[in-house]
DNA sequence: AGATTAGCGTGCGCCGAACACGCTTCGTAC
DNA sequence: GTACGAAGCGTGTTCGGCGCACGCTAATCT
């Protein structure tokens, strides 16, 4: 009898539980001032993989809207985290860019995080770790997404909203 | 150089998403009737595994306020897959408790979330998929959930929003 | 140059979640 | 046996985040 599919599913309820993920944010942005938070770390991040770009960009990376990444941004570019500069290449767009200091805290932060990570697992033969590390990766860029995210197509410009708030 | 923590870190990042997690429930409850969704999935989930149990607990276990439960608790009451009885053993006490219905959905539904996992990853070969699964479950159970939990000295006094206060 | 389109910031309404209150019931002390 | 503190539940209230709609500016097309 195959149970992967439950193992996993088990697993992943207890990964995607709120607690988790407040456990982990909480423990990523402790002691970061008042700016950095659960809310306004996935922007935070978020800019760092990408690099200097639009709000409606960094939105459809992060999966939220324009407007939220707006107030958060807001509340980074208040702590001097986060810089707006208008793009050069068109006028009416902002860009949102970190600030060397949002940059070596963002650096800092993600090796705390990956530091965290490694610390938990310290326990597990290095192969299996690298195993593990390389089987997440898979799973999460062609597995679940793939299947529950359309994430690329730029075609319907707007409304990307389909199932988050469907039934309502 | 070791780079298993921030390929798990990015992996768990991603995996961590709002959105992710909004599709993966409106996935799961696609269908299901408006009793269940996204907010009323967790508890539904959580009675499952505990068994029947009181609104504080569940609470516990989920890591949300016993009002909050109570509500969910309601409207899944009022669909007629949640059951309350009152604990024979504390008058005080109210018992929440799956009906015959609600326990059957939940089977089909988990059972739902395994088949699509499995489909997610049928192109992996069976025995990666396997240790995928197991070392995911290792992971979770050990590693990081075990090395966030001490966050317990919250002081409720205070209005700190992330009062995580994961049972388990 | 005018019109259309794209993009951003902001006011507004909705909804979920925690907090505070009142009531009932259990346990314990006198 | 009675009275008092503690525990638990349900409900009203408040707070905050989030998406949507509006108005404006700038770029692109005709």
């Amino acid at each position: 009898m195959n149970e992967t599919g439950h193992d996993i599913a088990d697993a992943l309820g207890l990964l995607l539980r709120r607690t988790t993920r407040a456990h982990l944010y909480s423990l990523l942005t402790e002691g970061l001032g008042e700016a950095v938070d659960e809310l306004t770390y996935p922007v935070f991040s978020g800019l760092a993989r990408t690099g200097p770009c639009s709000a409606a960009d960094l939105g459809r990376e992060v999966g939220l809207d324009r407007s939220t990444i707006t107030r958060r941004a807001d509340r980074l570019e208040h702590a001097g985290l986060l810089r707006r500069e208008p793009d050069p290449a068109d006028g009416r767009a902002t860009l949102l860019a970190l600030t060397d200091e949002g940059q070596g805290l963002v650096a800092a932060t993600r090796r705390r995080l990956a530091d965290h990570i490694e610390g938990s697992l310290a326990s597990w033969p290095q192969e299996e770790a690298r195993t593990f590390a390389r089987l997440l990766r898979r799973f999460v860029d062609e597995g679940l997404l793939a299947a529950g995210e359309p994430e690329h197509p730029a075609a319907p410009g707007q409304g990307r909203r389909g199932a988050v708030d469907a039934g309502r």
